[in-house]
DNA sequence: GCTTACCTACCTAGTGATAGTTTGTCAACA
DNA sequence: TGTTGACAAACTATCACTAGGTAGGTAAGC
């Protein structure tokens, strides 16, 4: 199981910096030790590598976010801890997983994008979640459909992560979800 | 001239479908009717055809950004034209090719990357612009720094496409960028 | 006015490299 | 003994790119 494990851990940093297009099994076979052939015994084909990389990436995922919406911090701090674990993929030079896939969706074999819709769905669904909570607390101040929000802040991230990534402006990053944020507590 | 256009063309659509990794010289040698050897008479590598076609997409946005900002539209209504632009790559479902370079952008020759960091420095300062004089007008309430808020309109943008487009969620992306306009109206 | 030279735009036919994948073998292990 | 996980070797297809050549146009030189 260990070998399954590394090759995972290698295709998704190469996913997530060169995207699904930009990475090769020799790049993997390099990586982790072993030939290109012994790769298909693991993962078949490609897609079936992708297909498990959105499978271990939305568990990661889901695990963070348990992991801090069961915490018992404030609205607002696990928003910003959620902002974080964006601004680490920054700081490894790495797009979200599924930010990346959704790039080069319309090049991707159609049985993947379920997967990569769900994640999108799970991301959305957990922000509303937190924003609700946070309203309740009185520290943000919602006009109206948090899940509007919560769709607005996912889009944000997502494309303060491509942009900050390519420009190499980390403090724009830091910027823009800084303002994302206080937008929350304005009133209307 | 003309068979160097339709070149540029046909790479431009190619690239904010499939990316610069996910299309080749055959794809565009098809579509336009000549040999993939011909295709290097006019673009001597891939990397040239990519730096003609930022060059040409810039331009192409600058003369949509000028258009708009030279009309007697009020700023909300400028506002808006800019998010048609958006809007409309979503319909043919095209990234922004400087949102799709920018996710490969570890992948790309480095000599791309400088026409891509002004590619989103001019978005962002044209915004900048607009948000200022909505403020002159009343008619957007920011509270800080109008360049952040540009910024921040910017990220939002990239990352609705990016998402509505891999998940076919058109609404969604509608919604958003309501939001986000109807955020700059909030008070503080 | 005709040659000579050069140019653009395209062609056929390849190059070596790499893509993802398949086949068949074999040792270690359960 | 059958399964697992690795291997070498090869496959077909495609990648970006090059070599060398042709057809037609332009323009200078005499």
């Amino acid at each position: 199981m260990e070998m399954k494990e590394r090759i995972l851990t290698s295709a998704q940093r190469l996913i997530q910096q060169r995207g699904f297009n930009g990475f090769s099994y020799a790049d993997i076979a390099e990586e982790v030790g072993i030939r290109k052939a012994s790769l298909h015994h693991h993962f078949p084909t490609k897609t079936d590598l992708g297909l498990a990389l959105i499978e271990v990436y939305s568990g990661q995922l889901n695990g963070a976010l348990l992991s801090i919406s069961g915490s018992s911090l404030f609205a607002d701090a696990k928003l910003a801890a959620y902002i974080a674990l964006y601004r680490r993929s920054l700081e490894a030079d790495c797009m979200c997983l599924g930010g990346m896939l959704a790039s080069e969706a319309l090049t991707l074999d159609p049985v993947m994008l379920p997967g990569l819709k769900r994640f999108f769905a799970r991301n959305a669904e957990w922000l509303t979640e937190i924003l609700v909570e946070g309203r309740l607390q009185q520290l943000f101040t919602l006009t109206g459909n948090a899940a509007d929000h919560a769709r607005l802040l996912l889009s944000a991230l997502q494309g303060a992560l491509l942009i900050a990534r390519a420009t190499g402006d980390r403090e724009a990053f830091d910027q823009t979800t800084a303002l994302l944020v206080t937008d929350l507590m304005k009133k209307n």
